[in-house]
DNA sequence: CCGCGGGCCTGAGAGC
DNA sequence: TGCTCTCAGGCCCGCG
């Protein structure tokens, strides 16, 4: 489910409510997610208090009192959900209504203010980690990332340089998280027609000879990093089940250029093609054959 | 080292 | 209605 702009709209709905409250009790429902939750998980976070809530590209990570981190990831269908003290509980039918449990509610973390945050995964390849913070960027989920997609560190240059030999399809690089960190399947594909490049094209024609950044190179990055700012402004996009978590629809869905948009015209002005769905990688590719080149 | 396909899960929707 | 099949926003792992 969720790419970088759905993580980071589900950590600014999380930090008001975790940043500086405690732990009060946490329930542990399920902890057959992707993997088994840590040993003794419950009993570490109880108590702890949130000193802050962070994002890694799609990761969230709680800074806990004790010095550890608590790692969480969705995966594909994961979702947090805020229940309050008093006032307006979640709107509409999302999972639960009145603050009562639903089906595939996993954990359940019972702040010090009152307010209830719960992780729900239906298909359970989200999971959660805790790791000593000084010991996180080491860590194997970690350590061999790429840079995040929206800071300084990710340029024309960085890019170049990292697909540089590579024999792999664009699409696949920037799929590849130690490219790049924080993209997935949607925003690759918007970022390519944006940029107007091909997902076929091979990921090393991004770069010269020498592997310093083409034109091409210098289209793509800017690509990627407004339709990321754009879509984390419209809170996300909700497709099957990416909710704020205040149970909002984002509606970045609306403007998708070619995600999910097969025979349609291509948007781009003057073009007069028509988007095409391929399969990369046992995933499917949206493009448009007549301007992505 | 790299690239690829399989597998992990559940649910929604299409087609018969 | 109900069954079967395909597909889904991610990513680790084993294989060649």
């Amino acid at each position: 489910m969720p790419e970088l702009p759905e993580v980071e709209t589900v950590r600014r709905g999380l930090a008001p409510v975790m940043e500086g409250a405690r732990f009060a009790k946490v329930e542990a429902r399920r902890g057959d997610l992707r993997w088994p939750l840590p040993e003794q998980f419950v009993q570490r976070l109880e108590g702890q208090t949130v000193a802050g809530l962070g994002r890694r590209a799609k990761y969230l990570l709680a800074d806990l009192s004790s010095g550890e981190v608590l790692m969480m990831h969705l995966g594909m269908s994961g979702s947090f959900r805020i229940a309050v003290p008093s006032g307006e509980d979640t709107p509409g039918d999302f999972h639960h209504p009145r603050g009562k449990l639903a089906a595939h509610d996993h954990i359940v973390f019972h702040m010090s203010n009152g307010a209830v945050v719960t992780f729900n995964d239906p298909r359970r390849f989200g999971f959660m980690k805790l790791t000593p913070r000084v010991d996180l960027d080491a860590h194997p989920l970690m350590r061999a990332m790429g840079p995040e997609p929206l800071g300084n560190a990710f340029n024309a240059e960085m890019l170049a340089e990292a697909v540089a030999g590579k024999s792999t399809s664009l699409k696949a690089a920037l799929l590849d998280q130690r490219v790049v960190a924080g993209l997935g399947n949607i925003y690759v594909c918007e970022a390519l027609h944006r940029a107007h490049l091909s997902p076929r094209r091979k990921a090393s024609t991004l770069a010269d000879r020498k592997g310093a950044p083409n034109v091409r190179a210098d289209a793509l990055v800017p690509a990627i990093k407004a339709v990321l700012n754009a879509a984390i402004e419209a809170g996300g996009s909700s497709l099957r089940d990416h909710r704020q978590t205040d149970g909002e629809l984002g509606y970045f869905q609306h403007h998708f250029r070619v995600y999910d948009r097969e025979g349609e015209k291509c948007p781009t002005r003057g073009c007069t093609g028509t988007v095409k769905r391929i399969v990369q990688g046992g995933r499917s590719t949206f493009y448009c054959p007549v301007c992505q080149k």
